[in-house]
RNA sequence: GGAGAGGUGGCAGAGUGGUCUAAUGCGCGGGUUUGCUAAACCCGUGAACUCGUAAGGGUUCCGCAGGUUCAAAUCCUGUCCUCUCCGCCA
């Protein structure tokens, strides 16, 4: 959510963001309403002030009737009161609605454009893309082959989408998990395991919608609980409300959680396997900061995210994501997208990993502040996040990338001491 | 899951319908006194929104949301959280 004053001064700079964004706003009418909302809060505040007047010397009357006869007074006084009041009430609910449809302001580096692939700014990882010297098979034919996926188990018991990971795939999510905890913790990351469930007020603070038509989000029936999508949901919840000494900025974290999806509308896409699926692990990187902070910290979430995959020794390339395809709540955005030789006709890239910078707009969703000492006021605190690894789909790279003609696959180096073995093999 | 108690400023803690503009203490900031420090004494001390060039002013906030009333920290309902006891449980 932007600030509305913010809105207010800088009319034209909202709009041509929100035009850049592929976003439709009427930037005017939430200005008129905001107006409105002005003049009869003034008017509220009038009759309210004048109501408390007529209260006070409800107290000084002697008889009883001039008591009732400055009750009555009141009464009006108060009545007409409430009927502004709704009316302030519907306009603050009308510009809600507006507001949370605008989206955060777009970093200046940041690609302008709706079709993410014309004019990205592209940079590729360390490992090379491998050639192979026979038919890389894909994740789910390897999978079968090593029994280490059983989809149709998982279909049966939770429904398509779902899978249980067996054998040495269990020992690989574990090592993953480890490995990418290590790293982070190495780059002063607290590391948490959190709730796998959150309130509907924090997932809306950190820009999910639960429940309607579009919504990725399983809701538990008959309370206010959602699965999360991600550990970025309960992590930013941590400081909502909150105000954070600006000396302990930035804070550094790190969360273990399954993430859930409903994954609505993704039928039929090329999403096999284990690359789209409702339910996963992942390593999620969260961080406040102080706003002049938050440029950094999104590069040290990138050099982190590939930190990960260059030691894993997966070929990848980062991509500026373009305005168009930012989302609302990110003001930058970086994705790493793995190469997966057996997606698409021979190979493609497939995201793996995705870090944000927020700024302040899940903060002020989330009334996560920040207070510098000494000084008067608060201010509130950017926020981001990063992917460290997401366990599905660095699986599905790892498994194409590292088979062997023989049918084997070799483990990942960094990888063979967590796991316990050098190879997968029948 | 059952029974009970409770949520008030940075913290502790008073306040059970109208001078609450929230007592008091601690903490914190400043000052006086003073070889130094401490003590003592004095003054000040929350947040959000908003008006004003400023000095300063206004509105809202007693877990949260509703309700009753001319008037709510105070009464009523719901809800969240915390604590104690019982039950159940990995």
């Amino acid at each position: 959510m932007l600030d509305r004053k913010f809105i207010l001064e800088n009319t034209e700079l909202v709009k041509t963001n929100c035009k850049n964004r592929g976003v439709a706003v009427d930037i005017d009418a939430m200005i008129a309403l905001e107006k409105l909302r002005k003049e009869r809060q003034t008017e509220v505040e009038k009759l309210n002030a004048d109501a408390n007047a007529v209260s006070k010397m409800i107290g000084q009357m002697k008889t009883p009737e001039e008591k009732e006869a400055k009750k009555e007074e009141g009464r009006l006084l108060r009545e007409r009161k409430n009927v502004v009041q709704t009316e302030v009430d519907e306009i603050e609910k009308k510009l809600d609605v507006i507001l949370r449809g605008i989206p955060n302001l777009s970093h200046p580096d940041a690609p302008i454009g709706a079709d993410d692939q014309a004019n990205l700014q592209r940079f590729l990882g360390k490992t090379p893309i491998p050639t192979f010297d026979f038919e890389p098979l894909d994740h789910v034919q390897l999978a079968e082959k090593l029994d280490l996926i059983d989809f149709e188990a998982g279909a049966r018991v939770a429904g398509a989408g779902f899978y249980f990971l067996k054998n040495e795939a269990v020992l690989l999510e574990l090592a993953l998990q480890r490995y990418a905890v290590e790293i982070l913790m190495q780059a002063g990351f607290t590391p948490t395991s959190t709730p796998d469930l959150a309130r509907n007020d924090v997932l809306q603070g950190t820009g999910y919608i639960p429940r309607g038509p579009e919504t990725q989000i399983y809701s538990i029936d008959g309370t206010d609980l959602s699965l999360v999508a991600t550990a970025e949901i309960p992590l930013g919840g941590l400081m909502a409300g909150q105000t954070i000494d600006a000396e302990k900025l930035p804070l550094r974290l790190c969360g273990i959680s399954h993430c859930f999806r409903t994954e609505a509308g993704a039928a039929g896409k090329a999403s096999k396997g284990l690359y789209r699926v409702h339910q996963f692990t992942k390593v999620e990187m969260f961080a406040f900061t102080l706003p002049d902070q938050s440029d950094a910290m999104h590069q040290e979430m990138l050099d982190l995210e590939c930190k990960v995959f260059d030691g894993l020794g997966i070929p990848y390339q980062v991509v500026d994501t373009a305005t168009g395809d930012l989302g609302g709540p990110a003001y930058r955005k970086f994705d790493l997208e793995a190469w997966m030789p057996g997606r698409g006709n021979g190979g493609q890239y497939g995201e793996v990993t995705s870090t944000s910078n927020c700024t302040d707009f899940q903060a002020r969703r989330l009334d996560a502040r920040f207070r510098v000492k000494g000084e008067k006021g608060t201010q509130f605190v950017h926020t981001l996040n990063g992917t460290a690894i997401a366990i599905s789909r660095a699986l599905v790279a790892i498994l194409e990338l590292y088979q062997r003609k023989d049918g084997s696959i070799e483990i990942p180096e960094v990888l063979r001491p967590l796991v316990g073995k050098d190879e997968i093999r029948r």
